[in-house]
DNA sequence: CCGTAAACGAGACGGTACGTCCTGTCTTCTA
DNA sequence: TAGAAGACAGGACGTACCGTCTCGTTTACGG
């Protein structure tokens, strides 16, 4: 007795014919992980995980027209929602450092370290993955940083040309390069030697800059 | 990457049988680079390599045990032999200067960058070419970077316990982040903001450089 | 091929729920035998009938538990009530002539030459189907050919002792031989030859074989 | 010190390169003659030939483009060499007896029968294979009838003006007819009434039929 | 006129097979 | 030995259909 399309929270906008099988997506999430866990990017075929979480091949397609488009699913999972963080109150570098402290954290376990590089060693070889990446992967956690940054400025703590850009490239890309490059681990002693190569101690009473 | 370390200035190592063909090395290694640039990294498989240069696949595997091995050197070949700067007696910033902008200058040719790009990509896969790279690849070109440091310490320009490590991991990282994740362009003007923002103008009445 | 036989004048034997609508049967059958004659057997899948259909691929497999199935209805449609012919009072062999010559004419159409190829392609694989077949398109033919022959017995042009069931091999087989392997076409000038062959002329004193 | 091409009887007509391994060929052929015997041609796959064979896919569509090209050469592995039979000196009847017999007797076999059938039903999809069949299956054949029918020219037994094709038409067609069909079976007493009816008893001064 | 029951469109689902591409190894012949 | 050629076992790709199954909706009929 509703002709109106229906509710708002309707997961199925529209969409006709039988739904899709959440047990079957939460197999899939599953077995991706798994394997990237205990056998790493290259054990990650789009075969092996329909096989291993028991499904047809079809339906991983279905749902992901690519690897690339799998590992970015289970990286939105594994990040759940990004939400902008609250002010702490304990000045800027506080906040820097339980921001890349969270990355870290999170880098500590095998399956999300090789959850993301695969995503860029796949994004090499697709554009849009590459596109889709930066728009999912990328911007969310430099838009926090910003948001860190302009909190800062606002308090007075950082002067208003501060270059939030170029200190997302050197934070985000110092931790990509050694997640990939693997020349040195990415731990908190990192990101703490970070932070005091961004922030120099005040020293005198006059600071860096005015 | 040669399959067997020969003697030093002897090519042939008392070996017998027919000698390697230098021109099915040069065909080789310019059959995948010219894949690299015309359709990049998906496209470079051993077999379209050989089959590009006109060249049976043993002859491939013969020289190179994959295709990280053929990459490094693809690499080797277009950097030449990494020496380190010599002063420029312009200051630290000139000489970070020019550093850093030799590289964004070989990144402009799409086949390099695509190179560059593949090797990180192949390295996921293959601990053994990602500790190959790191000695090949990242570290010499860290070492450049510390000697500028070191004659900068030297000549009163920099603090003695200047973190050059983590300025590395900046500068290279911010470098590598933006070539393999794509979401902005690796340019000169991107070295001048990253030199601003490493070494801030000395604000006081004097000038930074003597 | 109901997939229950209902009750004899009544359509839907107490049923209730929404009667089959007929609009769907034709839509189907009609995009089977476009298919068909566009096509090719190779073409004819359950899910291309039914998409050409603008069909649920559910209301296939309502009406028809297999490809084979369906074919057999394509052929029962093109092919009308099978009636016995009537003496046509000019002989045997014309009445032979009549008889094989509409099957001759049929098979001008692409359509129909490709459901009966397909029928025997898809009987191969079915057995079920091949004896359906045998039921409702080799035995009704048949009995037709036996018909003629007993009218001619009857009428004193053949022997009471006239093997029926071989010449209806020879005369059929001839046919489908020609329909299926393609090494010669089916044409009416091979309906002569063949009644040629099956009844010589009566001729004078000599006879063919010395 | 050969530098002409090769021996006559050479089997690799200059091709380079690893030989194809007969012991492949012989468990392609061996493992999809057992599928046929074992399961019928709907289980004939090319997927499932090559896994029985314990044989890559590859080697498989090396060898033969399709299914049906693959099932031409298990028929000319199992026919052996067609030769034209040498007249028996008992007349054209005992001939074609020994003819049509020893296709008779062929068919017992299962895994032939299947053979048969399932090159007509491929056939009915791939013109090109239609046309290999008729080459090399059922024009060899007629060839041998041809020859026996051409004997008993010579020799007398028959009219100059006896329509070969047709005959051949019928009695093939007869075969094809019951094995594809399955109305009857193929019998050496099936044969024996095809023989009566063809070559009527010459019947003394009194009736047609002994 | 209201409930039951089947038909219908849509499309998901577990499967099987398709035919292609590539990997890394091998075998053969020729230089 | 190198080199051209190409076979080989193996694995994954992405697609097409199979026959079955849920959905939500529609259409009869029988109470």
């Amino acid at each position: 007795m509703r002709p109106e399309p229906r509710g708002e929270d309707d997961k199925r906008g529209g969409r006709t014919g039988r739904p899709r099988d959440e047990a079957v997506q939460r197999a899939l999430i599953g077995a991706a992980t798994d394997l990237l866990r205990e056998r790493g990017y290259r054990a990650l075929s789009m075969e092996g995980v329909a096989a291993r979480a028991g499904v047809a091949k079809q339906s991983v397609y279905r749902r992901w027209p690519s690897k690339g488009a799998l590992l970015v699913d289970i990286y939105m999972e594994g990040m759940g929602e990004e939400s902008l963080p609250a002010a702490s109150g304990h000045g800027v570098i506080a906040d820097f450092r339980a921001y890349l402290g969270q990355t870290v954290e999170r880098l500590k376990d095998v399956a999300w370290a090789n959850t993301l590089r695969s995503l860029v060693a796949e994004a090499q070889n697709d554009p849009d993955l590459a596109a889709l990446m930066v728009e999912r992967v990328v911007e969310p956690r430099r838009q926090a940083g910003r948001h860190i940054v302009a909190q800062a400025i606002a308090a007075g703590e950082l002067s208003p040309d501060f270059d939030v850009e170029t200190v997302l490239d050197f934070v985000f890309g110092a931790i990509w390069y050694r997640l990939l490059l693997g020349h040195a681990a990415v731990t908190t002693e990192f990101v703490e030697r970070m932070l005091r190569q961004l922030f120099p101690a005040p020293v005198l009473p006059r600071r860096t800059k005015g």
